[in-house]
Formats: C-alpha cells, sequence, structure tokens
DNA sequence: CTGTTAGCGCGTTCAA
DNA sequence: TTGAACGCGCTAACAG
C-alpha cells in the first residue's frame, strides 16, 4: 500500500501489478497475453484479476514499440459519405475487432497523391498493413507498396501483381444485362462509369456479353458515359433525354449514377417502369426505399472485408497461406425491384407492314 | 558507413540519424519537433534533409511513450453508413488533420452497451479525448468521462454539462415550419423522431413555436411518430395515407425518414408538391438529387467539426479557453427545393354555403 | 514455470 | 546551443 501505488492522475502501469500481486512484471505481461501458455494458468487469472482491481491497461504505445508492430491496419478510402465505402469500412473493422486488430481509416477524395499522402501518414504511423479501394488502372500507390515489400490487399480493385479481393463485376454486368433482356428488352443502354475504373470496364464486358448471348447488337448510341456520381448520372439522362433514338432498358454501373439518371428522368415525365427499366449497381440500402425501388446488383461487402483482412493477416504474420497474393472474386446476386418491367409495347410502327 | 547503418527490413532510428548527421541524439529530435526553438535554425534544416535522406520517420509509438500522449483523437458515431455521420467524421478528421492531430472512429450502432465498450477500448489505446455524437437523453458514456475527468465534447448532442457544440435544432424546426406557413400551409404534420434524441424534441419545439406565431393550433392527428430511419419514414407515410384527415404539409425531422415517407406517399399517388409538401433535416447531398428534390435544413457540419475539435484540443492541453467547456450552438439554414409549394386548393366544400 | 536483465526508440531533463 | 544520461511501460531472451 505504498512506494508503488499509482500517481494521482497517472494510469497504473504493469509494475504497479506486479507489486499487488508479489510477483515479477514479466509474469504479469505474460498472464495478459493469450500467445503464452501461462494465460491459461489458474494464477494468471488470479493476475489478472488484481490487473482489473486497480483499473489496469496495458499502455500500448509501450507494447507496440517493444513488439515491433501495432494491431493496427490502415484502410484507404475515396470518401465515408460514399455508401459503399463506408459499407466496406465497417465491414473491414468489424473483421479486424473478430481478429484483434485495429483498423484505421483515411479518405483520399479519389485523388492520387492524397492516396499517397495519406497511405505514407499511416505507414509513418506504423501500420502493419494496407487496403487500399482506390486503385485505378494507374497502380499508384500499390505498384510502390510491392517494391517495399509492404503487406497490402486490395479491395473492390485489383492492379497488377497485389493481392486482391473484388467482386466479379463481369458477372455482375452480365447478371444485370441479362435480367433485361429476360424481361423482353432488346434495347438496352449502358451508363458506362470513368474509364480508369476497372470496375466499370468489367460491368461494361457484362454488360456486352449478356447482349452478345442474345444475339443483340451493341449500339454505340446506348451508351451513355458517365462517372460514378450522381451529377454523372443527371449529365447522361440529358443525353439521353435529347437523343432521337432511346433505349427501353438501361443499366447503370453504380447506384449513384443510377438515381441521378433515374430522378432526372422521372422529372422529364417518363415512368419507370413503365417507358424505361433501369438497374443499378451496389444495391445501396436506400435503393430499395426510393419511390421507385431500384433493381441492383448486390455486393457481398461482408465477404469481401473479410477475405481481405484474411489475406492481409495473413502477410503480416508471414504465412502468405493458400491463395494469399492471389486475386480472390466473389460473386455478386441481382435483386429485382419495381425499377425493371417488360418493354412498353411500341407503336405498331413500319413493322412487316409495308 | 557502418556500425550504426540500418539492418535490411528495419526502419532508421533517430541515432542512425545522429551518426549520419554527426550529432546527438537529442538534437535530432530537437530538430524535428517544431515545439523547439532549435527548430527554426539552419544546422537543424540541416539535419533534417539528412533525415529524409536517409528515408528517417519518427516512431510515433516511441514518442507517444515518452510523451505520454498520443496527439490521437477518438469518435464515436452510430453508423458510418449513416450520411450524417460519414460527413461529420470527415469533417473531424480534416478539422485534426489540419491541427497535427489523428482521429480515430468507432461505431456504437447506436448502442449504450457498445458506445461505452468501444469508448473504452479507445481510451484504452490512449486517446488524448473523445467526441461523442451519440450521446442520448440518458447520457451513457458522458457521465463516466465527466466523473474521470477524461476530455470530451459531445458533437450535435448536449447531455448535463459536458461541453458541446451542437447544431440549433429548435430553429431548424422553426425554419423548416415557418417555409410552410409562409407558402400558406396551416394544415401541418410532423413526423417526430425518436423520443429519447433531443435533437428530435428541440426540432419538433421549433415546429410548434412557428404554429404558435402562425395562430395555427398544434393538431395531434398530424403527429406521425418516427424514428430516424427510412423505413420509419415508410410506416409514418402508412399512418399518414391511412388516416380520414391529411395535413397539406409535412416536416420531416430527417432526411432519411422524409425519403422513407415521400416515397411511399409518391408510389400511393399522390404528387409531390403538388398535393402534399414536405420538409426534411440535415441536406444529405442525396436530397437535392431526388426526382423531387427535396426541401431541407442544412447544418455547418464543418463548423461543428471545427469547432468541436477545438474545444477537445483546448481541453487536452489543459486550456480551457474562452467558452469551452460551454454549449456552442450554430445556427442552419433551410434549402428550399421542388418538395415544397403553396398548399392544393380544396375543394369548395361547406365553406360558408351552409 | 518464474524472475532477472536488457533494450525497443524516443523526448527531456541537467550540465556543460 | 549541444550532449550525456535517464526512463517512459512493456516484452523477449535467458537463466534458474
Amino acid at each position: 500500500m505504498e512506494g508503488r501505488e499509482a500517481r494521482a492522475g497517472s494510469r497504473p502501469t504493469i509494475a504497479d501489478v506486479a507489486a499487488a500481486a508479489g510477483v515479477a512484471r514479466s509474469t504479469v505481461s505474460r498472464a495478459m497475453n493469450r500467445e503464452h501458455t501461462f494465460y491459461r494458468s489458474e494464477s494468471a487469472a488470479r493476475i489478472r484479476a488484481v490487473a482489473e482491481s486497480l483499473g489496469y491497461e496495458p499502455n500500448p504505445s509501450a507494447a507496440n514499440l517493444r513488439r515491433r508492430q501495432t494491431n493496427t491496419i490502415g484502410v484507404l478510402v475515396s470518401r465515408l459519405t460514399d455508401t459503399v465505402m463506408a459499407t466496406l469500412y465497417e465491414e473491414i473493422a468489424s473483421a479486424c475487432a473478430a481478429r484483434g486488430y485495429h483498423a484505421l481509416v483515411a479518405t483520399t477524395y479519389g485523388d492520387p497523391g492524397l492516396e499517397r499522402d495519406n497511405g505514407h501518414t499511416m505507414l509513418a504511423s506504423r501500420v502493419d498493413g494496407l487496403i487500399l479501394t482506390t486503385a485505378t488502372t494507374e497502380g499508384g500507390l500499390c505498384t510502390e507498396l510491392l517494391e517495399r515489400g509492404v503487406p497490402h490487399v486490395l479491395a473492390l480493385r485489383a492492379y497488377g501483381s497485389s493481392p486482391s479481393v473484388t467482386g466479379d463485376d463481369a458477372l455482375g454486368g452480365y447478371l444485370a444485362t441479362r435480367h433485361l433482356v429476360d424481361l423482353g428488352h432488346r434495347e438496352i443502354g449502358i451508363l458506362t462509369g470513368p474509364d480508369e475504373a476497372p470496375t466499370a470496364l468489367a460491368r461494361r464486358e457484362g454488360y456486352r456479353r449478356a447482349l452478345a448471348e442474345a444475339g443483340i447488337p451493341e449500339m454505340p448510341e446506348f451508351v451513355y458515359s458517365s462517372t460514378f456520381s450522381m451529377e454523372s448520372g443527371e449529365a447522361a439522362a440529358e443525353a439521353f433525354l435529347g437523343a432521337a433514338r432511346r433505349p427501353t432498358a438501361v443499366f447503370a454501373v453504380n447506384d449513384n449514377t443510377a438515381i441521378g439518371f433515374t430522378s432526372m428522368v422521372q422529372r422529364a415525365g417518363l415512368r419507370i417502369p413503365t417507358d424505361l427499366s433501369v438497374v443499378g449497381y451496389n444495391d445501396i440500402p436506400l435503393v430499395g426505399r426510393l419511390a421507385v425501388p431500384l433493381t441492383s446488383v448486390r455486393v457481398p461487402f461482408r465477404e469481401i472485408a473479410a477475405a481481405a483482412v484474411d489475406s492481409l493477416l495473413d502477410q503480416v504474420a508471414g504465412r502468405t497461406g493458400t491463395g494469399s497474393g492471389a486475386a480472390r472474386v466473389v460473386a455478386p446476386t441481382l435483386i429485382p425491384r419495381a425499377s425493371t418491367a417488360r418493354p412498353p409495347v411500341r407503336e405498331p410502327a413500319a413493322v412487316s407492314e409495308g
């Protein structure tokens, strides 16, 4: 009850616990860490009880310093206000927690420079590894990580030989388009997404495959360029509305784009799905609750997050086990909703009547 | 070129820099930290150049251990997939970065138990302070923080004597309702939000004040209970649609609720704003881009975030300066859009015709 | 299984 | 202004 008693403001240290329990500090340390076999002993439990009664909590800075690792991983996302990124990060954080790790997040705002800077900042704070979700066709930070041998995984994106976990975007694009084909559509447009985004490219590839399979030629005039934003969806809608000829259905690479597009088209007086069917991608919670619930492609973010974390921790632990370092791809699912229906009956124009 | 040369895998330490620069380690330390006057000297710049050429980056674990602080604050939010929370956190993180601090985020999913646990986890990892956004009328974690003397700030919420930075919800509710009154509405409903949420309560108070000011009695049958979710907006819509008498306008405490409500009402065939005007709250980016852009109350999240961080860092630094420890309130702004218009002309029923 | 010893990398006295 | 010495709190190596 003296001497090693903790001073007023400061928290008890391992030495306080050792003194109170009448053992050496190293013994306390072993009693606190699952890694040691001693952890499971009865006296270890007693020591932990003492620790708890003192309100002792190990100082992670000290432990990290000594252990030479932080048990923390960094996650780079474009924006947290993007529901897709927020969802993915929540799942990553929870996967980390389940494995005794911490997650740290930083935003890149789609800027490769910021991606690099924030990646370096996280590395400077000694994260054990990085999950990147913002890689473009240019590679950016991940090339450097590869060279430096820093453990990292790409999620929702793939590039070069970096390990990655992605949704099967080509399949998703195929499912979306196939759904429209099955409904009887023959004139199917696409909002393409940005050219630098491999995901967008892959979804478009799936779109092409579904069209080809159905023997439908791809119509360049039904291709509307866009980025992933709602604004670009609106811009695409203007192109759509202003064109001489319109498709009866549209596949948007992304829910946001679909929302912007749909809203603008509706404002112009078209009815969804009566006049036009629309399919989105990602199935963010919102789209199921719009005035016209949106058919969308659901991506298993939880599974992707878990796989990415597993792969990363494998690298951190040095066991680049089965399939780590490789590219893992998980399949998406189509969720049909009210925004898609059979195509409108065309006015009985010059169809085999001439 | 020998001896202190960094081993292959490990990064250079302050000792490596000292050796390379031909000075003592303490000199390097002073050259790296702005706090020292020496930092601004010419030789300090030279030392930093050497450090950079070696790729030296201070080990934060070691520095934190020594300094007894982490330069990191923790932020507790309900969910990152909630755009409001994501926005606030982005702003907090950027305010922290501007002040040389780091931000850490954890989610509570609205569960007081999780709030407590995650708060403790962050404290265990030695964050210098906490920003809470999830306090309810029950207080929860913040009571404990107050007792333990842990620096903390509530953002978007207030409770007890904890310092807080909030939007002026009563004013927001007033502005929203006043806008409807000015358009000529006399029958104005409200989606209330959860009873335990002080923000919801305050917004409702503003609603009442605007009604009273216009000499409009509050109609209990125009009060639809809800939480903050889209689902609850849909539920409220069902109550609305099923009722014998309906208001001509509705103020929703929250954009999500407004979206759920509006969608459902539109699906039932009502037109916004022709048949019904709707106002939301928070002005998340989405609502300006819906098929019918939603009138909403914009909250200055950036300002709130900056003020919260400032207040917190004041506490951390021990300078509980002017107004810190107090409650700061910032004013919201009404953003009128297409979802609000003059009330429909009522069928010329039994009005002064009997 | 437990204690002793050493040191992780840094910032900060205290002298010079 | 600079350097020497110390210790932050912890874990790992090495006895015993």
